[in-house]
RNA sequence: GCCCCAAUAGCUCAGCGGAUAGAGCAACUGCCUUCUAAGCAGUGGGCCGGAGGUUCGAGUCCUCCUUGGGGCGCCA
């Protein structure tokens, strides 16, 4: 774990605004629970501040500026901070203290890959699931800023101190299925040279076919030869698995791993589903109408009654939910669950909140994180994306043509609540003078120099030899990768590693332009030395904080 | 009609109620005999959509309006 210089300064500034008052310097009044620390916009007015003494003002009935010369003589000395400062009209000023950020290098090169890990979420058991697409085609584009923004999220949390698992939700129930299945039957009986038709309301796109053609070069006419029900789910079962298969292989193109892949259907057959409406029943939640078993969301916050199981007797996408939330808090005991969904999903955040409350469990303990929808752009105009259509671009697609290093970086640089275009002819034009380049880049010329340096032992290098201000710029940048990481799980905000990232690679392309690490001069050995150790350490936190966002570290470029 | 999200430089977007609002792209000017020029240094560019309000302090919070996106199914 890497200590947090800013929850240091709270505690040191609560500690010195209660001494304060004990001697008598500064009148009785509630200290603040949370004392406010920020990163000045400029440089040159530190490395930390707090804006504390304005907020206390009024309480205090004193001016800022005197509030704060009260505090400052009573600050506990910290390793960390070197000059402290107060400035009109009533900041306090924090330096970073040289000795603590040239011995920051040392601490990274011990830490490793484990730099930037921070005790924010105390080994709560969170999950994070995402993506979790209607099985009934390929992943398309609309799913990446799902893929992107939930893998990220869930390497920050974990990051942070979390107890992470990522899972996929297979809806591999309900009517949307059955209408891919009844698309697949068709599509499979066309490239058998018959003449049949897609549902109107089913896939029209090119993947189904592509299936449905494969699934007839392996197996014949067999299911032309079976009653339509049978060859329904005979064929059902070899599509769904196509598709999980493919999604698994997007998903793993773009590093994607999950904990879990849970099965919608699954609720249904192990007698999950059976036990929750029970619950609910007992619990007077639920009633009958019009033939259909509703439940009461209007009593519990919901804006109206939502029906759980249809008059034909079928449950709807919401009772599974019920059941899946059920398992995911009750029976597998995750302190928290953040769901990632898409803006057109919004309305069913409030009857998920009321169904937490009808289970007894806290609203707050689900978050639903809503990302806007992306626009994608081809040749200046507008992609429309809808997998009934079959006016898809497929993330398969988009990941062969931009990259998935591109794709994960432009998606996750925006904040999840703003629309974004995606325009794929200009992602891939602008590729040479892209941002995610010019990252990786840095990391690439650690590299060679590193490998230029191969024969160079630079242990023992004494790190009190980087007084530079660009080795110093450097390191404040690099030292901020744990409260970053803090922020970003804080927030749910992966968007602030993006920017975060760029800041370091530009620090540490100035440093490369000012400094020359491997050098030949003769008496510059004990330089290099401590240099290379700066740029060894800086090449960890590159990698980290490009690992976060699941991006890859290029030895080479 | 009601609800959610947005509106910041020509374009795409950052900006945890605090100091002189930032970055990339695009435009313009310089810099490769030395560790990767996919780089660096510099210039220009802003009534932060509009109107009120809260606050010592508002791009940030509240209300209303305008514009754009998305919701408001016994679809998911």
């Amino acid at each position: 774990m890497t200590p947090l210089v800013d929850e240091m300064l709270r505690r040191a500034l609560g500690h010195a605004l209660r001494q304060a008052q004990k001697e008598g310097a500064l009148p009785d009044f509630e200290v603040p629970q949370e004392i406010p620390i920020e990163r000045p916009k400029q440089e040159d007015l530190g490395d930390w501040a707090t804006p504390v003494c304005m907020q206390l003002a009024r309480l205090a009935r004193l001016a800022p500026i005197k509030i704060a010369e009260a505090i400052v003589p009573r600050l506990d000395h910290l390793e960390a901070i070197g000059e402290v400062n107060v400035a009109p009209p009533g900041y306090i000023n924090f330096y970073a203290a040289k000795g603590w950020l040239q011995k920051q290098v040392e601490e990274i090169l011990r830490q490793g890959a484990a730099y930037g890990r921070v005790d924010f979420g105390q080994g709560r058991k969170v999950q994070v699931e995402f993506v979790s697409a209607n099985p009934t085609g390929y992943l398309h584009m609309g799913s990446a800023r799902n893929a992107v923004l939930g893998d990220a999220l869930a390497s920050v949390l974990e990051a942070a101190g979390y107890d992470v698992q990522r899972e996929y939700y297979i809806n591999d129930s309900g009517s949307r299925m059955r209408l891919f299945y009844e698309t697949l039957l068709a599509r499979y009986a066309q490239a058998l040279g018959e003449d049949w038709l897609v549902p109107e309301e089913g896939y029209h796109g090119a993947d189904v076919v592509e299936m449905a053609q494969a699934i007839a070069a392996e197996y014949g006419r067999r299911f032309l030869e079976m009653p339509r029900e049978e060859a329904l789910e005979a064929i059902g079962a070899l599509g769904l698995e196509k598709v999980i298969q493919r999604a698994r292989e997007d998903l793993a193109l773009m590093g994607i791993q999950y904990d879990g892949w849970f099965s919608e259907k699954s609720l249904y057959t192990n007698g999950q589903f059976e036990r929750i409406m029970t619950l609910l029943r007992e619990g007077g939640h639920l009633y009958e109408h019009d033939g259909a078993v509703w439940f009461r969301a209007t009593a519990l916050g919901g804006p109206k009654d939502e029906v759980v199981v249809r008059s034909d007797g079928s449950p709807g996408y919401f009772a599974s939910d019920i059941a899946y939330h059920y398992n995911k808090f009750i029976e597998r005991g995750f302190d928290t669950v953040i769901n990632v969904w898409g803006a057109d999903h919004q309305g069913h955040v409030p009857r998920m909140k009321a169904m937490m409350r009808a289970l007894g469990l806290d609203p707050n303990r689900l978050i639903i994180i809503l990302y806007q929808l992306v626009t994608l752009k081809r040749g200046g105009e507008i992609v429309r994306l809808s997998k009934r259509t079959g006016d898809t671009i497929t993330l398969r697609e988009v990941l062969e043509e931009v990259g998935a290093d591109a794709v994960r970086y432009f998606l996750l640089s925006r904040s999840a609540d703003s629309q974004m275009e995606f325009d794929l002819d200009l992602a891939k034009e602008q590729s040479e003078a892209n941002p995610v380049y010019y990252i990786q880049y840095a990391h690439a010329r650690i590299a060679s120099i590193l490998r230029l340096a191969r024969d160079i032992s630079y242990q023992g290098g004494d790190v009190s030899l980087l007084n530079h201000p660009a080795e110093l710029a450097l390191l404040r940048r690099m030292v901020r990768l744990p409260e970053t990481v803090k922020m970003a799980a804080a927030q749910l905000a992966p968007h602030l590693l993006a920017y975060y990232a760029y800041d370091l690679a530009s620090a540490f392309h100035a440093f490369y332009r000012d400094c020359r690490v491997v050098s030949t001069e003769p008496g510059d050995e004990a330089l290099t030395a401590a240099r290379l150790k700066l740029v060894a350490a800086c090449k960890i936190v590159l990698a980290r904080a490009l690992g976060l966002m699941g991006m890859t570290a290029p030895e080479a470029m």
